[in-house]
DNA sequence: TATCCACAGGAACTTGGGGCTA
DNA sequence: TAGCCCCAAGTTCCTGTGGATA
């Protein structure tokens, strides 16, 4: 019977009308055929890359902007248009894009370079220098221009530059191809941790992108949106506000675009026929609680214990925890679930990561003969965090838990 | 003004897992 | 199977910090 009800589940949901025309020109993935307020920017990039038309070699390029500016978006275009083109007129000329947050060893990043032409390369198990020789003698086996961006670029410089030094000193043993480089970052700092001779290499050429102000947002918005939705759908508020929370978090158009999605799916949802303000202000809540949520599951359990200790403190009544606190709590937990117990100085790292999440605001503070510590302060909802981090089979033994707090606290 | 506290955080090192080659 | 490599996570050791206190 029940089976008979579940038989026509899709065919009844395929039956509401859908408000999109085409979701997919609202994801990040997407790259328009036009960027709005970037041709400045466009513009510069071509002027840089078009010596690989040429059959010479670019400029490296440094790109900088704070997140949703549009730099991969500029990046990705630039570089489609330069592939075409080479294609016109028979010089050989490939952009490979990779994101230094996923990719983000020396290794993972040449044996991916490498893979794409051709090198069958394990996971892991060669010498770093085995893989560089195999990428090197893979592109060098004809004539051609490789463009390769680096997306997040600033991820992989934590993990040491010596593949970016490698990379920008590849030239010198190629004898057919060429190859340049495009770091893309929103961290405008992070060449102060490369080796003079990376900086002075890498960075060439620069190109910095400010952020959107609302307006700008609202333009790009009504270009998507007139792709992706449906004509009349978009109440005459839906695009403005969209920008105007956008825009508060500096300029970011990814956000946007994320706003203008969630709405739109919400109304879905409830079988409405329009998009609203309602849906916008519901959307930006969405975001943020799974953003929270995702955050917080995908943690490590060590991490997820450091979390609940300074949950458990604020439960007991403790506004601003501080480190020796939360790793007292910690030591109880690990015992209780069973768990190798850290130490503390491990555990500051684990503290300082939450932080960086925008789970936990934790400021160093000191207090005089009391010492120089971490004060750490939730910056997540209480209840629903809880509740996710107890979902950890290993965590959910600690429902009731109540630990012995001895530390001079301060209330 | 020197001392003290309770850490913060950098650097070097260790450990253990996964994978490759000979 | 031994020996090597990569890598993430963790440990150990150390110096630095800054404001209250004696």
């Amino acid at each position: 019977m029940e089976n008979k009800s579940l038989d026509g589940l899709f065919e009844d949901l395929l039956q509401n009308e859908s408000l999109f025309k085409n979701k997919e020109v609202l994801r990040p993935s997407y790259t328009p055929a036009s960027l709005p307020h970037r041709t400045e920017q466009v513009n510069t990039l071509a002027t840089i890359l078009v010596s690989a038309l040429r059959g010479d070699t670019p400029s490296n390029i440094l790109i900088y902007g704070k997140t949703g500016t549009g730099k991969t978006a500029v990046a990705r275009y630039v570089g489609i248009e330069l592939e075409r083109k080479s294609e016109d007129i028979n010089i050989e000329c490939s952009v490979l894009y990779l994101n230094c947050e996923v990719i983000d060893t020396q290794y993972r990043l040449l044996a991916n370079l490498a893979k794409h032409f051709g090198e069958d390369i394990p996971m892991t198990g060669w010498p770093t220098d085995q893989v560089f020789t195999k990428f090197k003698e893979a592109i060098d086996a004809r004539k051609q221009v490789i463009i390769i961006i680096l997306d997040e670029i600033d991820k992989l410089v934590k993990k040491g530059d010596d593949v970016l030094y490698n990379l920008s000193r590849i030239n010198t043993d190629l004898v057919n191809a060429k190859v340049s480089m495009i770091g893309i970052s929103n961290d405008l700092k992070f060449t102060e941790f490369l080796d003079p001779r990376v900086k002075s290499s890498l960075g060439e050429e620069e190109i910095i992108f400010p952020p959107y102000d609302a307006e700008q947002i609202s333009d790009i918005l009504r270009q998507r949106a007139s792709i992706a939705y449906k004509e009349n759908v978009l109440d005459e508020m839906v695009i403005p506000l969209c920008s105007a929370f956008a825009a508060q978090e500096h300029g970011d158009a990814r956000r946007a675009l994320d706003l203008l999605r969630v709405a739109g799916e919400l109304a879905e949802r409830e079988n409405e026929t329009h998009v609203g303000e309602p849906h916008v202000r519901r959307a930006q809540e969405k975001i943020e609680i799974d953003r929270i949520v995702e955050v917080v599951r995908t943690l490590p359990t060590q991490s997820k214990l450091a979390l609940y200790s300074v949950m458990l403190l604020r439960n007991n009544g403790y506004r601003n925890v501080t480190t020796g606190e939360v790793y007292n709590v910690y030591r109880q937990l690990c015992v209780n679930v069973d768990m190798d117990v850290l130490t503390q100085r491990r555990v500051t790292d684990l503290i300082s990561e939450l932080d960086m999440l925008g789970i936990l605001n934790a400021v160093v503070v000191s207090k005089g003969r009391y010492g120089r510590t971490k004060e750490i302060v939730l910056s997540v909802p209480i209840e629903s965090t809880r509740r996710v981090l107890l979902e950890d089979y290993r965590l959910g033994m600690l429902a009731g838990f109540k630990p012995v707090i001895t530390a001079q606290m301060h209330l």
